[in-house]
DNA sequence: TTGTATGCGTTATCAT
DNA sequence: ATGATAACGCATACAA
């Protein structure tokens, strides 16, 4: 039973109060400083640590940025490979500013009555700041969080509040450059596999898809979007949708990796080669895409980045700075690789 | 400018003391079910949320799990998608039980004095237990950690204390399963690429594909085993050089999917098809393990039930419950897809 | 330059 | 059944 050392017993140790052992050990200037060195060295040996908990009561500051983290229906938390890559920019950057990461885990906080609640997990941690990955910005209980006066930043995800910060992708201009990739090898028959339309994600590459498509002055067709959900199976049955149109596109613009991927596979069940017979582009450049076959053709999403300006704006904003851009757009880029030629 | 409720506002709306109110809340029964009805009401309104801070500092309890995570040399840490399903597990499994997840960013906790030290941060935030994915067991901090008081669970690495414990799959048995099923479909030149040797896995899967050679009565061979890291260009290396060899191997068992995957197009692009002309299987099922092409046979791991046991391990120790056993070993199973079959 | 005292928001130990 | 009151470990305003 080692029992921690507590500022006390290193106050007794030193032959000083608790005051100046506070003070020495925070920089104060006014210590003498032999005393100082004193202290120091005691603390070294004594292996003392301070209480984050004591500390955060009195200073009302627990260094601590809390994280809700979900992805949607169906399809447990964590599952989505861009979030973990997004986490660890962020966990890198909030760390090199001297805070730790709360991962929300419990549903009931504290003394576990009334309902799930966002706010109040994070203020019952008393969380300095909070991100927010993969959240639906219409749940009730996002909003209340957001109007909380408590810094927030939203990753891939609309939502406004006194003191939200939105990052993410550009997402449009990124969709359109990957069919402009298209266009430019030859295809003119070009469709797309969108990702899920309530996500500002999807949307946005919806969007820029259809920007893209008619800028090229090619026809816009409703039966070159088949919807899907980001992940890997719907990507391959909105594949084999699309070839066995009438008419099959050439090319196709796939809203995620994952679904890029999905659609290689459908391909290849079809006894079609890629990109031989048919070009796919992803988004997103998840870690496996330069291992898959073949070579996934992608836009690139700047994912370490996107958590570092999360973490960046938080940082930010906890030390006060309130005057900053509520949006933050990071650009993608186009990354050739071996899923994309130009049509037969 | 919200003021955060307090116990003490709670308690003056309420018309009683604060001790009243904590008792009325924490579920005590000495208390008249009236008081405690319209304790419990006025908390509803006025939202009030206990500050774990000033609890933990008067319970000794944070209901807090630390998480130090982090993965091998040159490999930014967070970036093995096997590790983000385990701490999906664990986070799922703490929730339910009332915990949340501090992940540890941050390497100068406290007043940043001191060297960079595990205890340290678990101290300073006064978790109540930690997990420990992807560590090094014979870093001194590690062991200073492993050293204390604090339960402790490791994941997928050797270590001993006084409080900790041990979960891992059997990665030895698994590794033989598999190369059992390459036999058994009928392969004689069986040849392995490892993982990092100085991690358990990596070691164990070794053990286990050497002991199911001589098993099956083949002739264990040097030129059989080469070396990777688990990442995706090693596998891609390695298979290169395996099919290099005078008489090259006609099925491989790669110690993790993303080798595996490598190795699936080290041989595309020498004109090898998998399965027909190589047979591949690998070791993890990773998410995208279904949908590349082919379709990866692998040894799955319950990724979510490590975490799970972690978890489940976690909250008994801290719950009191010493006497149980330091190893947990997981199942694994065989999940046969397209990478596998009979040798040409 | 240092010590003392107060308070941060709780829970827990006494009384009553 | 409830109210004071003392911790918990620390930072800080005020004295000295």
């Amino acid at each position: 039973m080692e029992e921690r050392t507590t500022i006390k017993a290193l106050a007794k140790a030193s032959g000083v109060s608790v005051g100046t052992v506070s003070r020495a050990l925070n920089g104060y200037t006014d210590v003498r400083p032999e005393t100082r060195e004193r202290i120091m060295r005691l603390a070294r040996e004594l292996d003392y640590t301070p209480a984050a908990a004591a500390r955060s009561l009195v200073t009302q500051r627990s260094h601590i940025i809390g994280v809700f983290m979900e992805t949607g229906e169906g399809h447990p938390d964590l599952q989505h490979p861009f979030f973990h890559e997004v986490l660890g920019g962020l966990k890198q950057q909030v760390g090199s500013g001297g805070f730790d990461l709360l991962l929300f885990a419990s549903e009931r906080p504290g003394n576990g009555y009334g309902p799930h609640s966002y706010l109040k997990r994070a203020r019952h941690h008393s969380v300095d700041g909070c991100a927010l990955i993969g959240l639906e910005p219409d749940d009730p209980e996002v909003r209340r969080l957001a109007r909380a006066d408590i810094p927030l930043v939203a990753i891939d995800m609309d939502l406004d509040g006194p003191a939200v910060e939105v990052v993410m992708s550009d997402n449009e201009g990124g969709a359109a450059q990957a069919v402009g990739h298209l266009h430019a090898l030859g295809h003119r028959r070009i469709a797309t596999i969108t990702g899920m339309l309530d996500s500002r994600p999807g949307a946005d590459r919806l969007r820029g898809y259809r920007a893209a498509v008619q800028a090229a002055g090619l026809a816009y067709r409703d039966d070159y979007v088949v919807y899907g959900d980001f992940y890997a199976e719907s990507g391959r049955e909105a594949c084999e949708r699309l070839l066995a149109l009438a008419e099959p596109p050439t090319a196709i613009f796939a809203a995620s990796d994952l679904m890029a991927i999905g659609a290689i596979r459908a391909a290849a069940e079809v006894g079609l080669r890629v990109p031989e017979d048919l070009s796919i582009i992803g988004f997103d450049d998840i870690q496996l895409s330069p291992h898959v076959n073949p070579p996934l053709t992608t836009m690139r999403q700047d994912k370490l980045g996107l958590g570092g300006a999360a973490g960046e704006a938080l940082i930010a904003r906890v030390a006060g700075d309130a005057d900053r851009s509520p949006l933050r757009t990071l650009p993608v880029e186009l990354i050739v690789r071996g899923s994309t030629a130009p049509p037969a």
